[in-house]
DNA sequence: CGCGTGACTTGTA
DNA sequence: TTACAAGCCACGC
C-alpha cells in the first residue's frame, strides 16, 4: 500500500482525542483543558478542546461538564449560556462542591490519572444525564 | 489557499 | 488576591 493520498479510517481527529480523553474522567472529578489537551496529545491546544466541546458531538457521550478551566472554574462561553448553571449543578451531583465564588478546588477534585494511562476504574460507570444529549 | 475566531494558558502589574 | 495582555493551535469560511 504506498498510498500517500489515502488516510480516510487512520486519521483520528484531535477532537476524537479530546472527546476520549475527557470520556475517561470519572465521576466527581474534573480535568483541566490543558490537562485533556495534554493528555489527548495537543500540547498547547488547551483552546482546542474547548473548540472540540463547543461543537459538543451529540453522538459522542462526552462529560463536558467535568472540563473546567486551570482556575477551577467552569469557562463561560459565548452562546448557549445556561449550560453553565447545568455544569455546577450536574458536577455538584457528582459530589463536587463549589466555591462561594463558583469555583472548585482543583486540588481535590482534579483528575490524576496516575499509571501512565487512564486505567479502568473500578466498578465506576459513567451516568450521563440524558439532560445533555438532549441539551446539545 | 489565506484570514479570523475561540468553552484556554501563563506571566506580569 | 484579581485584572490585563500576549501567545498558541486548529477549524470554518
Amino acid at each position: 500500500m504506498g498510498k500517500t493520498t489515502a488516510t480516510p479510517n487512520s486519521k483520528p481527529s484531535n477532537y476524537e482525542k479530546i472527546y476520549a480523553v475527557v470520556r475517561r474522567v470519572p465521576r466527581a472529578c474534573v480535568a483541566t483543558y490543558g490537562q485533556v489537551a495534554a493528555m489527548a496529545g495537543v500540547p498547547r491546544g488547551a483552546r482546542q478542546v474547548g473548540y472540540a466541546l463547543h461543537r459538543c458531538p451529540v453522538g459522542a457521550r462526552v462529560p463536558w461538564q467535568r472540563i473546567v478551566n486551570s482556575r477551577g472554574e467552569i469557562s463561560t462561553r459565548s452562546e448557549t449560556r445556561g449550560a453553565e448553571s447545568l455544569q455546577m449543578e450536574l458536577l455538584r451531583a457528582e459530589g463536587v462542591e463549589f466555591d462561594a465564588k463558583g469555583r472548585v478546588d482543583l486540588a481535590r477534585y482534579q483528575w490524576r490519572p496516575k499509571g501512565g494511562r487512564g486505567r479502568a476504574v473500578s466498578g465506576i460507570e459513567d451516568d450521563l444525564p440524558v439532560d445533555l444529549e438532549t441539551l446539545t
